[in-house]
RNA sequence: GGUGCCAUAGCUCAGUUGGUAGAGCAACGGACUGAAAAUCCGUGUGUCCCUAGUUCGAUUCUUGGUGGCACCA
């Protein structure tokens, strides 16, 4: 690619995914440097200020390096869903592709890599009392009453949605009860078209690799202080962001309800099934394409092929 | 060296009065639209140590090995 006068760049998104402890990180920065772009975080437990070693947020100098965003602003008592990572994101692109022509995203949380690159559907806001009247109604009359109201109020998601998903059968209801209309009149599954190109990228390795990379990571974790930041983070053990693979089992652990050593084997075997989870997620986005981390060269070609015309 | 016990899924083990086997944990596959590191659904993945017998048929009984453990020398 012969560099010219007026080069002409579509600004373009270079999407990092993969799961967790693949080494997205530092291929990111390897990306975000040799690009001259900025690193937007999509991860949904890295926006939060005091979760550094357990959520692995970029160290000091990583931070340094290029410039990130969506990385520990955030307070864990604030509310962050996907909803306004999509919207503060997509205001965030335009800013920096009025000044970048590439941007890095490098994250874990498929669902925020999705409401970025396709967009969410428009959904009502839900009162809060509302919200925690149905989880009562959950625990005191059972997830099949709330189903068979769902069924009632919207039949057609009612045959679609997974019933013994309390997660699913309560944000339907919840919606219906907002708003008198049905959950899946807000549905539209289309895809919104972005004013920037998208190349995406995954990163991953063979199994056991991956699997003992994390369980050396968790080690480290332990290394670096995470008991004690855990232990600062106690009181707040009830909020959504708290609901954190290394940050859960250490409270059971201060708890009572089993060892340290008990607490660090479930941190592993559940890093291990999250990132099961994640590349169940990623392999059925057809234009993810896959690499091992340590193959930066081949990466950035393959960027530079698809990503300048 | 001798005697005894053991050998079954990745691990710890159960079981088959002879008809090729099942629990826990681990693991594997999947779903996913405002909590998504969340939430939920599904799945035994096996030369029953090897060998030669007996038998219609052996993982099961018998012979001889191999490995492990224990005790005696």
């Amino acid at each position: 690619m012969k560099p010219t006068a007026s080069k002409i760049i579509d600004p373009t998104l270079i999407v990092v995914a993969g799961p967790t402890g693949s080494g997205k990180t530092d291929l990111g920065i390897a990306l975000a440097r040799h690009f001259g772009a900025p690193v937007i975080s999509t991860d949904s437990r890295q926006v939060y200020h005091g979760m550094k070693i357990g959520s692995a947020q970029p160290s000091e100098e990583q931070l340094a390096a290029v410039p990130h965003y969506f990385i520990a602003d955030r307070e864990v008592t604030d509310r962050f869903t996907c909803a306004d990572f999509e919207q503060e994101a997509l205001a965030l692109l335009e800013k920096l592709f009025s000044e970048y022509d590439y941007v890095v995203a490098v994250g874990g949380s498929g669902l925020y890599i999705d409401a970025l690159c396709n967009g969410l559907d428009e959904l009502p806001d839900v009162d809060s009392k509302l919200r925690k009247e149905l989880a009562e109604r959950v625990s005191r009359e059972g997830l099949e009453t709330l189903a068979g109201q769902l069924r009632e109020l919207d039949p057609d998601y009612y045959e679609a949605v997974d019933r013994q998903n309390p997660a699913r059968v309560v944000r339907a209801l919840e919606v219906c009860l907002q708003t008198g209309k049905p959950f899946s009149s807000f549905r539209t599954g289309g895809r919104t078209q972005r004013p920037f190109r998208i190349i995406k990228t995954g990163v991953t390795m063979a199994r056991a690799e991956l699997y003992r990379r994390i369980d050396r990571r968790v080690d480290a974790m332990m290394e670096q202080g995470l008991e004690a930041e855990a232990h600062a983070l106690y009181p707040f053990r009830r909020l959504p962001s708290l609901q954190t693979v290394g940050y859960r089992e250490l409270f059971a652990y201060f708890d009572g309800e089993y060892n340290l050593a008990r607490a660090i084997e479930l941190i592993k075997r559940n890093s291990r099934r999250y990132a099961k989870r994640q590349l169940t997620w990623f392999h059925r986005d057809p234009n993810i394409r896959w690499f091992h981390p340590q193959e930066t060269a081949a990466i950035i070609a393959s960027i530079e092929r698809n990503g300048s015309r």
